[in-house]
DNA sequence: GACAAGTGTAACCGCAGTAGTTACAGAAAA
DNA sequence: TTTTCTGTAACTACTGCGGTTACACTTGTC
């Protein structure tokens, strides 16, 4: 996996501390660290899935799409992800031998009830609940 | 991630469908459809973490080093990921922003959960389990 | 209306990890 | 001693990723 899933979690609690206030790309890639046009791209496939809204133009940036308690880490997750699997199965195993020929299906049952746990785990966590942990940090 | 799981996995079964007989590299690679150098490349990884164990020499090959059911697909997911994380994290946020200052910190322990759940999940299955599913289905 | 400040997206680069492959030294059975 | 194996190093081709530049387009402001 790649670290859009981070990235796209830091970027939204980010929105959610400006409370509001459109954010640029250049001024959100000042604070992940990176490239300003990596982060509209990221955002633009957070605002397809909902997540987010962009308004163009000066005095423009990215906005929460939705309060910030309503956004959990699996809709993120899926976001991100897209279509990429957690675990990979290999391809082309030989049919002519039993086990070749069942493994791809026997195994993706248990790989698919995995992912199901993984992504059940994330979604106790919102992006309101980060920027918390985030506040009380950085109070002491 | 990339495909050893799956091919550990289906290789592990495959073992045990020999009940005891060793199998030679080239014979499972025939079964995976890969290169036999690759397949012990594997297994040289599985016989480190303590789930085969290889004959060398003619007459030789794989075999495993415990019973099937003792052999679960936690288990196998650590003996192949090594230290590859399911989820990573971006380096270096900006330590200056509030948010970016405590990010890693605060999503490490959400991310370390999540994976947590996902190993239990492929703790519940062993390859006793997949050798008797894949003989329920060959039998139909 | 012109300008400044933004977004969205395409195109490209270098790097790293992966599967695949060849080659060969060493071990063990026949 | 020959044959059949393993273990491992070395190399290649491919792919995906993060990073970067470039540019058309949108919108607020003077």
């Amino acid at each position: 996996m790649n670290t859009r899933f981070a990235v796209a979690v830091h970027v939204l609690t980010l929105l959610q501390s400006q409370r509001g206030e459109p954010a640029t790309s250049e001024w959100i890639a000042g604070s992940v660290n990176t490239n300003p046009a990596l982060i509209r791209r990221l955002l633009s496939q957070l605002a397809r899935a909902g997540l987010t809204q962009s308004r163009m133009g000066a005095g423009g940036g990215a906005l929460l799409a939705k309060p910030a308690q309503d956004i959990d880490l699996a809709q993120v997750y899926r976001a991100v992800a897209e279509d990429a699997e957690v675990i990979p199965i290999h391809a082309s195993p030989n049919p002519r031998c039993p086990v070749g020929r069942n493994i791809q299906a026997v195994l993706e049952r248990r790989i698919d009830a995995a992912q199901r746990a993984l992504e059940a785990e994330l979604a106790r966590t919102t992006i309101a609940d980060l920027d918390k942990d985030i506040a009380r940090r950085a109070r002491r």
